[in-house]
This record gives C-alpha cells, structure tokens and sequence, in this order.
DNA sequence: TGAATGCAATTAACGTGTTAAGTATAATTG
DNA sequence: CAATTATACTTAACACGTTAATTGCATTCA
C-alpha cells in the first residue's frame, strides 16, 4: 500500500528547509497581526483583499488547520484523507454503490472512481456488480479494511475530542450550526 | 490564456450525465433529511460519521458552496480560483517575492511556482530578479493583468454582496469570527 | 576564505480536483 | 421492440495539493 503522503505541519516560515537533510515544505500562516499592514495597492486591490482574505480563504485555512491534526496519524497507516472517507463510509453502509460512496464521501466521481481502484488493489475493500443492474458495483469492507478501520478509528476519536477540547465545545456546536446555515443558504444550485 | 476550467455547479442528483450530448458533472449534495437515516454499521462506524460529516467535510462543504459562485465568472475570464488568488495578490503589493505571495494567497510552494509560470507565459505578470538577493524573484502586473483585475474584480465584488445578502450580514460577521477563533485555537501546531 | 549550513525557489512524483468525453447498461418512447 | 435518451460509472487531460529532492545563491564560521 503506497498513498501519497499528506502535509502534517503548520508554520510562519514560509519555504521552510534544512540544508541537506530533511525537507520540511510548511503551510505558510498568516499572522492576524500583519493583515492591517498591507495597504498599499488600488483601492479596488484594497476592497477586494478584506474579502478573499475572508470567506473562502478562512474556510481553507480552517479547514487546514483541523486537517493538520488528521494528516499525520493517516499517513502512519497509509492512506490518505479521501482514502480514509471512502473507508468510513464504506465501513458504516451495507451494499452502497459508488454514487452513495460520492454522496456520503462529498468527492467526485472521477476522483472516487481512482481511489476505490486504489483500495480494491491493496484489498481494502471487495466489489462485485449490483445483482438488479449491471452499471452498477457495491462495495464492502474486506476483513484487511475493516481490520485498519477499527485501528484508525479511535485515533479519530482522540483527535476530534482533542479539537473539541481546544476550540470549545459550545463553539464548535456554534460552528456547526452556522456552516449548515451556511451551506443551505447558498443552496444546491 | 488556457486554464483549466473547473466546476460550476452543484445539485443532489449524482454524476448527473446527458446521454450524447453535454455532460454535467455535479458535486454531490447530501441532502440534510437524508442524514439520520443510514444508522447501520458498527458502533465505532456511528460515531465516526457524526464527525466525519461534520468538521472537515462541513468546512469543506461551506467552501465549495461559496466557491461554487465565482468559477463560472472566473472561468469565464479564463482563471482557475488560485491563479485568481495570485493575481489579486500582486495586484494589491508591489514587489512581492514568491514566498510573500505563497503567504498571503495561502497556497503552497510548488503550486505557486506552478502557477507563476502560467500567469507570467500569459503575459498576466512580469517577473524580475531581486536586486539584494538573486534568489528571489519579485513580480508585478503587467498592464494586460491589470486590465484583467480590473475587469474582474466588480463582478468578485457583487458575488461576496450577494453572499452577505443571501447568509446574512450578521451571520458572516459571526462565522468570520468563529472561523478565526478556531484557526487560532487549533493554531501553528 | 573556503567549507558547511541555511534559504528561496524549482522540479519530481504521485494523488486529488475538475470538466469533458467515452462505455456499457437501463429505461423510455414512438 | 428498435431507437432514443438517461444512468452509472470510467477514462482522459490538465491544474492543484503534497512531500521529497534538487539547484543556486547567501550566510556563517572554522
């Protein structure tokens, strides 16, 4: 099993490398304190900063930082971040199709299509075609993927409990409840 | 100019496809009714879910949903969302060198160097050596790329509008405010 | 001052994101 | 029931994400 290996750190040094060694490529941070400085440019560069600055960039760097913690415990054990939704999701489901599996994982079918052929040739998973039609195949956990399943799930569980510790449980309540607000507000379309 | 375009649009019915003609890959949204009902699996798989599908995977959500409202603007311009991020980058500075510009546009070095080279093959932005470091190299709009900001950004502008007119002003302060707590909680490290 | 070390950026390699096109099966319909 | 259309993927092509390795310049310090 060979999946790409992941980011696992986080710095305010951008580029970041030792001379001869070891290579340690950094997610570069931005500190709050320097966002006020940089103020020259058009007043149209000006306006339009305070917003990428803002909402997809702070969803990134949000999601960056959660991910951070995850990335290094998978590596460990081989798989990626989709690898691992793939996983979970199969793990949890009897008989889903890959159109459940993209559903459920939030990837797209190309990108699922690659990682359970990644996972059915390390024998992670089985697939075999749906019995009423043939376009489609489910998929289910092997005894090998529910075996690294059940060894990766409770680090999971620590590194959540470990977010909800940092952050606040009434705030990631809060957080939850505004990015589903979010999410719908935008819409389906 | 030929970026590579990127998705514009989202619905509930999976790997949606017209049977000839235009094909229309949409990004799965897993409707909120559907979600309490898969509750088989093991007890280790229950409890995963209830996170998976929730930090990252809402972050990640949340993003795409913005997102999903400027590609096709973007597209239309020819630009991918980081190139975009780049070119707002310089645009606001002068005399940026690349890891100034991985930092504020929050994107990693090799994506960056990538990313310079298809802005600067277009004309998009001109690249000279520093004068105190031949190392670095600082970088600008050309008048072609100006002109592209400038055309660009209005139409930036009235989507993040209609974001705030469509989630609310208050609720976007508050998330913003959340996003930024949780970044600086879960922090460098 | 020359060797070792550090830094800025690029290249390499491979997985994923994204759209378009292709393939095979199923459903519709004329 | 044959032809059309829709569905469920799969493949292709190219950009980005990620880590490691490499290159070239700068700095340190023996």
């Amino acid at each position: 099993m060979t999946a790409q290996v992941t980011r696992d750190q986080n710095a305010d040094i951008p580029f970041a490398k030792m001379g001869s060694g070891k290579t340690e490529f950094v997610r570069v941070r931005l500190q709050r304190s320097n966002q006020k400085k940089r103020n020259q440019g058009s007043n149209i560069a000006r306006s339009m900063r305070d917003f990428d600055h803002s909402l997809p960039m702070e969803l990134l760097r949000a999601r960056e930082a959660a991910m951070a913690r995850f990335r290094p415990m998978l590596l460990d054990h081989g798989l990626t971040e989709q690898q691992w939704r793939v996983i979970r999701v199969v793990a949890g489901h009897r008989n889903l199709d890959a159109g459940r599996i993209a559903q459920q994982s939030f990837l797209l079918a190309p990108s699922l299509s690659r990682i359970l052929q990644f996972l059915e040739n390390n024998n992670l998973i089985s697939r075999r075609v749906d019995n009423n039609d043939n376009r489609r195949a489910v998929f289910a956990l092997s005894a090998k993927g529910r075996r690294l399943f059940e060894k990766i799930a409770p680090n999971s569980e620590a590194l959540y409990a470990k977010i909800e510790q940092d952050f606040g449980r009434r705030n990631l309540q809060r957080l939850y409840e505004l990015l589903s607000e979010f999410i719908d507000s935008l819409g389906p379309r």
